[in-house]
DNA sequence: AGATTTACTATTTTT
DNA sequence: TAGTAAATCT
């Protein structure tokens, strides 16, 4: 190993937090303060003080920022990509995963469980809903599923999590405990896991007097990051594993907590010192990302928020300008003015992949992208559907699901569907008729009563497939998956408009599932990865400007930031109207805002185009509370007038919107 | 009559 | 993409 010199490359605090002693810490890390560098550090000094690998457990909110953070541990020691560092790192759920893979058993859980997304498992939710409920007065399976779910999370009773979530819906209480129950035996009965019980099967470990035990001797150190935004299962998981050895270090910003709506408890945070009160607190206070004038607005923003610890971000950077604000006449002149900026920028030597745009909402950045489509700006949309997600991929993988565990219902529905003719009632039927089959080799025999002719030489085609399937079972998972293609590709052809792009899609997969040594590894690994970084598939794309909601783009920094739409029809969210989910939205928007290391654009438009009409809009609340002195205002609103025949046409010539060059 | 497909509309944030 | 209502098929 290749010696560190702590000292040189960590500030006092960074330090003091990298090389601290034995015991619990909590570290209270404000945005840009170097958080996850000191996390890689503090790694490196466990390891350079012999600490064996296998003993830390490296918590992080994504996996990729697992990967990041353990290649610069690497590149710190001086470790090759041969001798990997054995290290337990991921999210939480990827060590659920893991952990379940080898004790599951013993808590009842079978080894070769399927996960099941977000999407799978309301599936499976509406099916069963509608089989309780009458037509007339459902709620719907997303009401119905962020009820379980935040129960589970927050180890609270669906009654409570009602009351908190959708009180409206409390006098069906019954029903969604009903619901709730059927939905636990229907995975269990299809051996399926969905996020929660991964978690919550985790905490079950972590209790069980025998292996709760073994896990808290296993690791020696704990390190949590984004500690702001876990769920109390996942808190009670770190306290219970951290019981013997008591070293646990968390490190978060309650100023960036942005998840509660999936369970996550800023009291978690807030709490650490009672929970552990011997633990010590160490506050990493100064930006090292961005410029004095974008860290005095952050700071000016997150003041609006009573509920929080009172940090004082200083900047450290050399003053450089103003964060923009900028008001546009309507989102299309919006999308022109971001366009033209971006072009400024690229032209003052920026890269693209050093632009970024954000936005509330997934939705939200249609308009721009036409633009940059139109001015031949290449983008990366962030917090798109991601690749195991895809409908196409996911038909794939469904089909080989199967062949690893028939009795999975969600995958059956999913393959069934995809054929002419067969529609929710009657796949239900032929799954019902092959979980009575006692092994899946007798599929050839089954013979159903189908009286649609459509739907019974659709389901003569399907076991043709899943036949040929289970006659190569023992191949190759590339081979099966480019065997599968075979077959699925006239359908993809047919359906999809942009077939070449799917199609390639299908292929990567192919080659992504021949590095498995077997069906059962591919399919434990599919679910919880976004995307694929295996085997120098990184897809580093410097050429492209970068798109993402504000959510997505947490923990990363760009040197341009643009914040765009900022009305109050989409930030703060129209449907944010307690105080707590508009401290939230507050906090997002900050999270947004010290993304940006140089440059910072607010634009907010004053009209939509929508369906033909138009429609105004006003400034969001966040924007119009600002101290002026602290922003560059440029009203571009009334300077373009529109005419709206045939479609809509601007007067204005966008150009005249580019700014002069001594204001930058 | 019941099952399935098609056409149309609106969309918070996600491991 | 996902939910719903209307159209179409058996």
């Amino acid at each position: 190993m290749s010696r560190i010199d702590f000292f040189k490359d960590l500030n006092r605090e960074q330090y003091q937090v990298a090389t601290s002693s034995k015991g619990p810490h909590l570290v209270l890390a404000g945005a840009g303060s170097g958080k996850t560098r000191t996390l890689v550090y503090r790694v490196a000094w466990l390891l350079s003080q012999k600490v064996p690998p296998e003993k830390i457990l490296l918590l992080t909110f994504t996996n990729k920022a697992a990967n990041e953070m353990i290649s610069r541990v690497r590149s710190l020691l001086g470790v090759s990509e041969q001798n990997k560092l054995s290290l337990w790192s991921g999210t939480f759920h990827s060590i659920a995963n893991r952990l379940l893979r080898i004790y599951g058993e013993q808590l009842g859980v079978n080894k070769n469980f399927t996960i099941i997304d977000a999407d799978d498992s309301k599936s499976l939710l509406k099916k069963i809903s509608k089989e309780f409920f009458n037509e007339s007065h459902r709620p719907s399976e997303a009401i119905v599923s962020e009820t379980i779910s935040f129960a589970v999370n927050s180890d609270i009773s669906i009654k409570e999590s009602l009351e908190r979530k959708f009180s409206e819906w409390l006098p069906l209480l019954e029903y969604f405990e009903k619901i709730a129950a059927e939905y636990k035996k229907r995975k269990q009965d299809s051996n399926l896991l969905d996020f929660d019980d991964l978690l919550f099967y985790w905490w079950c470990l972590t209790r069980h007097p025998k292996l709760g035990k073994l896990l808290a001797v296993k690791w020696e150190y704990i390190l949590v990051d984004e500690y702001q935004d876990t769920n109390t299962l996942q808190a009670k998981i770190i306290f219970n594993l951290s019981q013997q050895h008591q070293n646990i270090l968390v490190v978060g910003d309650d100023a960036q907590s942005i998840y509660s709506f999936r369970a996550a408890d800023i009291r978690n945070i807030l709490d650490f010192p009672k929970v552990f009160p011997t633990c010590q607190m160490h506050k990493l206070e100064t930006n090292y990302r961005s410029t004095p004038e974008i860290v005095k607005l952050a700071n000016q923003v997150i003041a609006g928020n009573q509920h929080q610890f009172i940090k004082n971000l200083k900047a450290v950077l050399e003053n450089y300008i103003r964060p923009e604000l900028v008001a546009l006449p309507n989102n299309i002149e919006e999308a022109r003015f971001i366009v033209n900026r971006i072009e400024g920028l690229l032209v003052d030597g920026l890269l693209p992949f050093n632009i970024a745009v954000l936005f509330r909402a997934g939705h939200n950045s249609q308009t721009l992208e036409m633009e940059l489509n139109k001015r031949g700006i290449a983008y990366e949309m962030r917090g798109g559907i991601k690749f195991f997600a895809r409908a196409h991929v996911k038909d794939v993988v469904s089909f080989l699901r199967i062949l690893n565990n028939y009795q999975d219902e969600v995958s059956w529905q999913r393959v069934l569907r995809l054929y002419e003719g067969i529609g929710l009632i009657m796949a239900t039927k032929i799954y019902q008729a092959i979980v009575r089959l006692k092994d899946f080799e007798d599929l050839q025999n089954l013979k159903l009563p189908i009286s649609n002719r459509k739907a019974a030489l659709s389901w003569q085609r399907c076991q043709r497939i899943l036949e040929k399937l289970l006659a190569h079972q023992k191949r190759d998972v590339g081979q099966l998956i480019d065997l599968m293609i075979e077959d699925y590709d006239g359908y993809l052809k047919e359906k999809y408009s942009d077939y070449h792009q799917r199609s390639d899609d299908l292929e990567q997969l192919a080659v992504f599932a021949s590095n498995f040594n077997n069906l059962e590894e591919f399919l434990s690994e599919v679910s919880l990865q976004e995307s694929f970084t295996m085997k120098g598939q990184a897809k580093e794309k410097p050429e492209t400007v970068i798109l993402s909601t504000v959510h997505q783009a947490k923990g990363l920094e760009w040197p341009a930031v643009f914040v765009m739409n900022l009305t109050t029809q989409s930030f703060p969210h129209p449907l944010c109207t307690s105080e707590e989910e508009r401290e939230e939205e507050r906090r997002l928007f900050y999270v947004a805002i010290t993304r940006a290391q140089k440059h910072l654009f607010l634009t907010y438009p004053l009209a939509i185009f929508k369906y033909n009409e138009y429609k105004e809009l006003q400034p969001s609340e966040f924007i119009t509370g600002l101290d002026s002195n602290l922003l560059s205002y440029n009203d571009l609103a009334r300077s373009a007038t529109y005419a709206a025949e045939d479609g809509i046409q601007y007067v204005a010539d966008s150009d005249g919107f580019l700014p002069e060059v001594d204001n930058w």
